[in-house]
DNA sequence: TCCTAAGCGAGACGGTACGTCTTGTCTTCCA
DNA sequence: TGGAAGACAAGACGTACCGTCTCGCTTAGGA
């Protein structure tokens, strides 16, 4: 039932995984060759392509699972005033990750792809909220790559506060004005 | 004073500018090779490199005038009520050049320069303002993000709104909640 | 004596046997890959390696049998006249392999194993026979090497002459020059 | 006039055909890697496919002019006992490239090649030649195996006859019995 | 008006990454 | 427990770019 995996392909995925998280920190994402990848990963480079057609497929899966928490915190902004302060721990506790998703050069279809869910989530959250003077697809793209500016800001600067004040700012800056919640 | 420059050497860049801008609109501008620009601009392949070291260097020159505007536009705009307004004319005047900026997938190196112009810009004028809560950097941080994306939106949706009323929207989603501005 | 085989394995070597004669009349031998005769036969890749070294030695099995009667059809070829004839008739009641061993480009190790089987022969013929003017290997060689070139053109261009033709041709271009023989 | 050709394209393709034939020789031509041709010439390995397809190309190159030699050589079998005699001599003299052509594993595209060249030499002159009882084609294609066979035989086993012999054994064993010469 | 410095066309080249394709080994799993 | 399934290492192949370079032709613009 729960999709049988071969060990050793599990194995090759986080080797490889791992390779990509590391080599991104250190050189930036763009400039990580498949190569790269395979030689620190110790694995053979046809043996990347047996897995993933692309690197940008092998960053998809490697966040598949924490997109789906991602979706889940911003998609629940509850009334408590702490729904950006859950968000911050969220990535704070999958930091390497979400710096490689963000950091230095954006790497364009993931990013996309974020930016599209979060846009998504906003879209829905407004379609029942017809109070609003600005249209709804402006409000849901701007809060979609602001929240993703404000977290690749946090990261890039080494996270300088806490998720709790960086939840504060979150709601001033992006979700009142935008969203008039509270 | 003014640069004593070969004719031909204005004509092949302008050709060169020509060709970016026609091909980044029909594939993309990463799709662009240069191979691609020179054939188009019916140019030598080696010539190109006698004027630009790689595609973002024609790109940086090409936006040169047009980003000095654009820098006093969004620092000039206190005074009046229509700052936005003038922006978004700015833009719309520009649309050719604009459309590569930020056209497509958010390119490397200029899209990033233009935000710490942008963010020079804010930071600056937040330098007199004291009463906020939010940190300075995160604020210009923001609203430099901001502004690229509400102009991405607007030139890939070919402009539904008129630059009026996105200078509303603009001041409503960006500058006053950020800046407190009227 | 009678080697106790596995019926299954008997099967299995059929089915690859039967493949590659299939896939070298479609594509030609060199062009036939192992994981193209396994998915013919629908066998797991990796067991084609537990039977075979490689392609050559799955042909090298298939033709010990029919190898056998060449052998003794050219070294026999001495009392009657129709020698050739019997050697043209052999090939072509047993086609498809031969098709296969001589079709297409002339590939690799089996044709030079087939080309040494009738040197030895042809050696050992010319042991008792010293009145030659010409190097008994030259002989051989020329021997051996003509004979495959002729069976070759025949199945190459659909046996447009009968066995007995081939025969008198055989026997007239090949053997009388080189072995002097009635 | 002339075919007006850079200096460094002679010099280039010179490298890579040297590389080949001292590479053929050493591992076999089937064995060479393009990679090995390239490292051995020092030259870039891109390099190589903007002069050739393949390693079959090259070859074919290297052959162009010497082939035209081969032709007329076995073209012009004079009336003269020394017709072999001076083609096993031409080959002599191109040891290096004969070796390639013919040494090892028989490189199939280009024996092909000289194989259908010499055929064609024979059907040509056997046009003239109405009084035989084995078809053209036959023939045509038995003198040339055959040719290539013993020119083969003759470097594999590193001349052990001389030029002179080899005519006469050229003569006695192929022309004569084909073509009925003197 | 000439002549000289420079732009330019043309294109060979080194170099790097990519994705595909085979071969043969080696491990895991199942009947 | 022995054979099928298939993951894997290794590495060649051909393609596509990039950026450097050299060689001549031509042409602009100062002397």
């Amino acid at each position: 039932m729960t999709e049988k995996v071969d060990r050793r392909i599990r194995r090759t995925q986080k080797l490889l995984a791992e390779a990509l998280v590391a080599l991104a920190r250190k050189q930036g994402y763009d400039a990580v060759t498949i190569r790269d990848i395979t030689e620190y990963a110790d694995v053979s480079y046809s043996t990347f392509f047996r897995h993933y057609a692309d690197k940008d497929a092998l960053l998809m899966d490697m966040i598949q699972n924490t997109v789906v928490e991602l979706r889940t915190l911003i998609g629940e902004n509850r009334p408590s005033s702490d729904s950006g302060k859950v968000l911050f721990e969220h990535v704070a506790d999958n930091q390497p990750l979400y710096r490689v998703l963000l950091g230095g050069h954006n790497s364009s279809a993931i990013v996309q792809r974020l930016q599209e869910i979060i846009f998504d989530i906003i879209m829905a959250f407004e379609a029942n909220n017809a109070d609003s003077t600005i249209p709804r697809e402006i409000k849901a793209n701007h809060v979609a790559t602001a929240i993703l500016a404000l977290l690749k800001w946090w990261l890039d600067h080494d996270t300088p506060y806490s998720p709790e004040r960086m939840g504060e700012i979150y709601a001033a800056l992006i979700l009142r004005p935008a969203l008039g919640k509270a």
